[in-house]
DNA sequence: CTACTCTACTTACACGTGCAAGTGTCACGT
DNA sequence: ACGTGACACTTGCACGTGTAAGTAGAGTAG
């Protein structure tokens, strides 16, 4: 007892109360009337031992906790995504919870987090793994991925098809697709590609050129100037690029620059994400910035429907994405 | 009864034996013997109801949970991070821990997520506020921190320093310091400025120029080029830059351009963070590189040579710092 | 004086777990 | 026949909390 946390019955005995009065007081328990000055005797006697109940002892006897999990994965993401989890913070906290992030890496299993955690919802940017999604209905925790939003055919896809439409626009017929097998990106590069591809039918252009290339520092610009020369002395040259991401589009553009290729006029290229730096790469890079706080309230706001709380969020569509046009397209 | 999660009493039930040879066969108790069908039918029953421990009694009986909590800021980490991540949530479940990480956004009080997470630990790359260290220590959860690593000079002035010696190993006497004046970014931005003056002091260099920008896309290039034309234009010219990170280095070397000044031969640029982008900038950027799972790594065992696991880490200093010379200086 | 209501509490239980201490059975040595 | 010990369990408590149900006392109505 030298020095342990505080718990309720330490405040209890400085109060002069029962447990249960202290407790009355510090959850405002609605129908249980406390009068004014012991009120304040017991807040104060809170106060001075600095007591915070257990969270698991709280979690415990109400069946459920206060946490909510963001599941990510290891992506470049940058200021966007951080700005987003900011703003998801800050609204699951007006509902009493906290939210923490976990990253998934190769062979870690969310669901041993899952059960060190227990947390009252899961929020993922993607569909989790028919395992662990059926271990999270078991244990009757909420969950909303960005997966739902658009079903099968997920959010990326439309990013890949709006980069055809953009270049198309500007007159562009022969598209190329860089894309990456990053592991880690595997959820988000298939969709693009895809997209790209559906993009090129939906405008009866033909068929794209795709190549794959490790995002930096794993691929080299070397390798994307040898396709970019393939593809660009071919009778029909590719006179478009849509990269998989910016950084895979300033490889492209680096690649240019090495075989002789002027950005946009010889090749045009448009990457995704909208990272900081685009803006200032020479010439500064298109791409297609998404939206990444509409996703998230959209996330939000689906898993509270699961809790049931609040009406089921209506889909985002496209809202959430713009092409952002600038000097290399 | 219809649909609640199966506890270990279930368990036991279908298993014929008592909750406690459960406990000790789940557990594998070491004192204590269980003749191996008896395990067996445990195991399976376990199996069938698909039994998960109940997160919050264990806490609660055990007295502590198993989860890390990693804090980070809204920073624009890119890949570096996000790996250092992956390496540290797998060092810490080796330890039968879970990794989960909280974004302080402005005025999210990390103290209540502590409440209602209630980790073991808590890693950060920064100093947190005297109340938090505070609420942690009265908690008796272990921390951790970047800033014990280096004393009240951080890590980070190590990086401005490192950016000064290598451009005077390149010739230049006049260096101009580009920081940031983000809120977000603060706890970096001071020490690398502090850093930069501190290289100059050592090595003799005349007091360095200083402004400040926003970090992109807050930030113009516009107004950088005005700084440029007055740092450049002067009796004593700036001839070198050293930036606060690798997106304001992108800003400057933009800057650059507008002014008509040539990098490197007019203006040598060093940013710090080495972004996957960096090397695809025009001329390719020089950077420092900051070994982020040389930190984490040292954080870690901080953390368990506090929970009195572990010897107390040796200091990494400069170690996990490596100036990355490319064609921009 | 009795019955009843209202206030201001307290008592007691349940949540699911880990583990110390206890219990019954059997084999073995003397 | 009688300890003795090993085995294979079970019983029961404690962790800290929220809250339903109970209760003592004061006040009020009949």
């Amino acid at each position: 007892m030298a020095n342990r946390r505080p718990t309720s019955t330490d405040v209890a005995k400085l109060a002069g109360v029962s447990r249960a009065t202290v407790s009355y007081v510090l959850n405002q328990t609605k129908h249980q009337s406390i009068p004014l000055d012991t009120q304040e005797r017991v807040t104060a006697a809170a106060k001075e031992l600095g007591y915070t109940p257990n969270a698991a002892a709280k979690a415990l006897r109400a069946g459920q906790s206060n946490l909510v999990l963001l599941v990510v994965r290891n992506i470049p993401y940058g200021r966007n995504l951080g700005m987003a989890i900011d703003r998801l913070a800050e609204q699951v906290a007006e509902h009493g919870m906290s939210l923490v992030t976990w990253q998934s890496a190769g062979e870690q299993s969310l669901t041993t987090t899952l059960g060190h955690l227990q947390p009252r919802m899961v929020l993922s940017f993607f569909a989790l793994d028919p395992s662990e999604t059926r271990a999270l209905s078991v244990a009757g925790i909420a969950h909303a991925s960005q997966q739902a939003l658009f079903g099968v055919s997920s959010f990326d896809e439309l990013t890949g098809s709006l980069q055809v439409h953009h270049l198309a626009e500007r007159g562009h017929r022969r598209i190329g697709h860089v894309g990456t097998d990053d592991a880690d990106l595997s959820a988000f590069s298939g969709p693009r590609r895809q997209g790209v591809r559906r993009g090129c039918l939906e405008l009866d252009l033909p068929t794209p050129r795709e190549t794959i290339v490790g995002v930096p520092p794993k691929g080299s610009a070397a390798e994307v100037a040898e396709v970019l020369r393939d593809w660009c002395s071919s009778p029909e040259p590719v006179t478009a690029v849509a990269a998989y991401n910016d950084q895979v589009a300033a490889l492209v553009m680096r690649a240019a620059r090495l075989v002789g290729l002027r950005v946009p006029e010889d090749l045009a290229v448009i990457g995704v994400d909208d990272e900081p730096m685009a803006a200032q790469l020479e010439p500064p890079l298109s791409t297609v910035r998404i939206d990444m706080t509409l996703l998230t309230d959209w996330l939000l706001a689906a898993g509270l429907h699961e809790l049931g709380q609040g009406e089921a969020p209506l889909p985002v569509t496209s809202s959430a994405l713009e092409v952002l046009h600038r000097a290399s397209s």
